[in-house]
DNA sequence: GTCTATACCAGGATAGAC
DNA sequence: GTCTATCCTGGTATAGAC
């Protein structure tokens, strides 16, 4: 009925300002953290007048949840997104191997996401609702998915899989933040896969 | 000569507002983060009047990076202070587990410090320099403290010592990091003693 | 829904008296 | 060296025209 024709045009013109303003806030609060971001500078680079990006959003505080949402989803697609769950074959040295070094490749190629995990740790004392959101969301499937693979009889039948699960994520992304965010590679370098390389041979030789 | 007597009045109460600005500072930027902290703030929470503050440091950024310098030195003191590197007598599996725990125990217990890994991570895009000196400085000596004893051949005598020493430091701190600063204790909580547990038996398992 | 223009407030930094 | 008072800039948020 009516709802098709004449709204569709707002509603579409909506959406796109919407994204458009998400973007350009994307752009700011992850190159200038919360506090130090202006809303002229996201209405700038939204390329939209400031009235309208409060037409969309609440205030800062809520564009900034929103966006926060938005990119916890993308960027979880785009780093753990191992083609449909395929951890599951082949020998566990290489499995592990294999999913150690596409997570760190990924991450390290990926500086809009290591400003995101900057943005997210800096704020979680300010934003706790959002950490703890993103630590539902993001790390809980991954380790899941680690915890159950490593627990399975046929395989490594670890005593504590969970645990094993959490020292390799942890060192991994500890790897991250210390190496790249922290800069340590500049200070005190090492070489990516001779962690991975450690890191695996421990599980490994730990079941035997 | 007269660089004793007169002078000193004026350089004690000089040093002693010094020490009450970077009180201040400390608690307000601490709190706040960098952006979100005020002069105002921190010289009404210094006792002091905003001209002071800029009489002992040059700006906002001058006194942010004597602050970030300052708590480096008295933190890494008081976390990684272990009684006159203790740690090289007994069994291995104990001397890791002791390490750890009191790493932990240290650092889950000082909200302080755990809010100064939120400012070091969350700023480390807009002042490298900070994040630098902090990897230069703090985590390289347990670094390097435990690779050397990981590597002893009377101990374990691992193959890769430091690949080893990073995934020990690596889990824990992605630990600290993971379920104290973005709640995950909240989300998917996980005993300390069980991670440490699993740290050292894997360490020492694969060792034999 | 979107823009222009503006109200209103607070921040960083300084000048000048003591 | 320290304070009070102040300048100027730039922030969030909104009012009113289209």
């Amino acid at each position: 009925m009516e709802l098709t024709s004449a709204p569709i045009s707002e509603r579409q013109l909506s959406a796109s300002k919407r994204s458009d303003i998400l973007s350009g806030a994307m752009q700011e609060f992850l190159a200038n953290g919360y506090a130090a971001t202006t809303m002229d500078r996201v209405a700038a680079a939204a390329r939209v007048s400031k009235a309208t990006v409060y037409s969309h959003f609440q205030d800062k505080e809520g564009l900034f949840m929103a966006l926060v949402q938005q990119l916890q989803e993308q960027k979880f697609q785009a780093i753990f997104g191992l083609p449909e769950g395929q951890s599951l074959q082949g020998p566990p040295g290489e499995v592990l191997h294999h999913l150690a070094s596409t997570m760190l490749e990924n991450i390290i190629e990926d500086k809009p996401f290591q400003a995101f995990m900057r943005l997210i740790i800096g704020e979680s004392g300010r934003f706790p609702e959002l950490a703890r959101a993103f630590s539902h969301h993001t790390p809980r499937c991954l380790l899941a998915l680690l915890k159950e693979y490593l627990g399975e009889p046929s395989g490594l039948g670890l005593k504590d899989p969970e645990a094993t699960a959490r020292i390799f994520i942890g060192s991994l992304v500890h790897y991250v933040i210390f190496q790249e965010l922290l800069y340590a590679k500049e200070v005190v370098p090492f070489e990516r896969d001779r962690l991975i390389k450690g890191l695996v041979d421990l599980i490994v030789n730990s079941s035997t």
